[in-house]
Order: structure tokens, then C-alpha cells, then sequence
DNA sequence: AAATATTATGAGTATATGCTCAGCTTTGCT
DNA sequence: AGCAAAGCTGAGCATATACTCATAATATTT
């Protein structure tokens, strides 16, 4: 096996797969509820209804199930994303960009101690073929929304806009979503402010 | 003994001191190289020269310890700020921002693993006087910088400002600062265009 | 100098946790 | 039905790690 960071054996059968997603899903809410102190494998199968050999079965170790727990985040992520994308059509720059940061809010604001575990996880961990292509499409995605409202932007670094568009938001998000109680219209007006400030700004 | 976060004991004398600081610094070294995975309190003793014994004579717990090291950075961030802020003097508004962008993101660029840590475990300890204070110290100062300067921004509120821009500017730190190589420059002008696009928007 | 207070030590303990493996169960195929 | 492949189990091992405590060393006070 060349790295053990892959995943260990793929689930051929339906009974597999439940119980691949049952473990990741579990792996979900106890870094949501515990932070990553909480993290051990141990409680993950526990929590999944699934033995701990079952999770070795699919997660050669520790760290090779927090890298699938960040594909998935990030696939779904993405996902929501271009399926906003697809829904807003051509309306105008103000309108588009709510509806984004909207779908971009969705996996974020109901869990975020996930988020941020996340993060720090991404920054310890190895970038692998996966993740680049996720940026890169989501890249693209940025890439084509601004061409549509070129009139309506600033003077911009598109390569600069599209790492730092994606890390203003979430970083809004963070900030009002992960309260008592969570000020979900505050983050996103807070989001759409910040957005369409940067794009909009002159040098 | 209410709360085991708590200091357990304040050192009294010169080497005392020096024992505190020393784990303080080896706890935010090994956390910045390895991340909290690599975050254990045998190791931080090691580094920090003194023996086991010692850092619990100081810190209750690992917690305890991983409490004192978000104070740390917070204080020196807010210092360092302060300083900013009085150096920037009445210069104009865009002057203003990079000078107290550079400020904010020099406990940050160097060690973006660290400060990613502190964010995650933020978020899962409980927030106590001392943070809340820092918090209002800082709100102050956004509040009296953006007072000088009110002809030039936007509509605003001031209370949601207060919490987002430093926010904006970390994410736009972490994002630039923490790559191979660091791009600190782009970092400063991103933050910079998103603190100026967000206080000049126009609803 | 003696007494007291403070600081440092680190082997050792209790526990938590990553992970294995030998055997069992279920599913799919012929 | 019979067989092979896939999937599941969980006791238990090896190790890592949070934390204690009895003792020693150093500083301060009287």
C-alpha cells in the first residue's frame, strides 16, 4: 500500500457502504459536539453501532479517517455551492452573491466545531490529488461567476479573488453562526457586505 | 479550587517565572510544528527544559495549559495593535488600515498551525472574564479608529464591524501567510481591499 | 545558621487509545 | 445446497499520555 492515507478497502456491498457512512458520520458529530479532544476511534465506532475492526477495515488509521471526513465535507460543500450557482441564472451581482454565500453557509453554521477542526486538519495533513481538484473546480466556479458582472467589479486578481472570496466567507460564518443563539441573518448580511465590498473596491 | 482552567499556582520568584514562560513558549512551538495531534503535556515539559512536575505545578491540567497559551496570544496580539493604532497617529483611512493589518497579522503568519489550534480550542472552552475582556479592549479600539474616520466609510454597524474585521483579516492572513512560500505580501493587500471594501460598502 | 517557603524532579501509576487478528456471520454466485 | 468472497466482531495488546507524589534542591526570611 503506498500511503496510508488512502482508504484501506472501498465497500462493495450496500450493508458496507451503510456502515462506511455511519462511521464517518459519527466521526462527524463527536468532533461537532467534543472538538478533536474528543476524537478517538474508539468512540467513533461506538457511536457508528459498528465494531472497531470495522472502522480499520475501511480507515487504515486515525488520520486516513479525518481525510475522508474532509473529502466529504468538501465534496458536499462544493456541491451545494454549484447547485446555487445553477439556481441563481443570471440575476444581478448584489443577488447572486447572497444566494452563494447562502449555500456556502449551509454545512458551516450547524456545525461548526466541525469547520474548525477541519481547518486546523487540513493545515496538519498532507494535500493530496482530491483536494487539489476540489479547489481548482471550485476555483473555475468563482472564475466563471465573475466574468458574468466583469462590469460590476473592480479592478481584481481573479487567481487572488478566487482563494480569498471562499476564506471571507467562512470566516463570517464562523464569526456569527457559532453563537448563543446563532445570528444566522447577521453572518450571512455580514458575508454579503464583505463580498461585494471586495469585489466592488478600488486601489 | 472553583475551576480547574484556573492557574494553580502564580511563580513567585525569578526562575520561577522564567519555568512558566519557557512551557508556555515550548507548548506554542509544539503546537505550531505538529498541531494539537502532537500536543502532549510530557512533550511540552521536554522541550520547555523543566520536568513533568513542574508544568503541572503551574497548570492544573492540559487544559489549564492550552487556556494559558490563548491568553498569551491574545494579549500580545491586542499589544501589538494598541501599538499600531498609536504609531498610525491621524493618517488617512487606507494608511490607517495597512498599518494595523501588518500589526494583526504578525503573531499569525509565523505560525498559522498555532493560531488555527487556538481557534478550534476557542471554540470548545469555555470563554472566561479575561477573554471577554480582551474582546472589549479590541471592540474599543475598531470603535474609536472607525469614529476618526467616519466621513469615508460607508453605513455601518458598528457593534457587527467590531466582531467581523478581525475575523476578515485572520482568514485573509491564514489563507496567504500559510503556504509554501508564505505570500505575506498579497495577504496584506487582500486584507487590506476587504477591510476597505467592507467599510466603504454601500448597502 | 536555622527555619521556612518556594521551586524542581522524574519514576511511576492509572488510564486512554490506536490498532490487530483469529474467528464468526452474511451475502452473492453456481 | 454448497462454496467463496465480503463483511463484521470485540477481546486484547502495545503504547502513549495525563497526572501524582515523595523527595530533593534552591531561595527567602528570621
Amino acid at each position: 500500500m503506498q500511503n496510508t492515507l488512502t482508504p484501506r478497502k472501498a465497500p462493495r456491498q450496500m450493508r458496507a457502504q451503510a456502515t462506511h457512512d455511519a462511521i464517518l458520520e459519527a466521526a462527524a458529530h463527536i468532533i461537532g459536539v467534543g472538538g478533536l479532544a474528543a476524537f478517538n476511534t474508539n468512540a467513533v465506532a461506538a457511536r457508528a453501532g459498528a465494531s472497531i475492526g470495522s472502522l480499520y477495515q475501511y480507515f487504515g488509521n486515525k488520520d486516513a479517517l479525518m481525510v475522508a471526513l474532509i473529502h466529504r465535507q468538501q465534496k458536499r460543500q462544493l456541491e451545494s455551492v454549484a447547485q446555487a450557482v445553477m439556481r441563481v441564472g443570471e440575476a444581478d451581482l448584489p443577488t447572486t452573491i447572497r444566494v452563494i454565500v447562502r449555500a456556502a453557509m449551509q454545512h458551516h453554521y450547524d456545525n461548526s466545531l466541525l469547520a474548525s477542526a477541519i481547518d486546523h486538519e487540513e493545515a496538519r495533513l498532507p494535500m493530496d490529488a482530491e483536494l487539489t481538484g476540489y479547489l481548482v473546480q471550485s476555483g473555475d466556479m468563482v472564475r466563471a461567476l465573475l466574468a458574468r458582472h466583469v462590469g460590476e467589479i473592480g479592478d481584481i486578481n481573479i487567481d487572488h479573488a478566487v482563494r480569498t472570496l471562499p476564506a471571507l466567507v467562512r470566516a463570517a460564518t464562523d464569526t456569527w453562526a457559532n453563537r448563543n443563539p446563532p445570528m444566522l441573518g447577521v453572518a450571512e448580511d455580514e458575508a454579503v457586505r464583505t463580498v461585494l465590498g471586495y469585489l466592488r473596491a478600488v486601489p
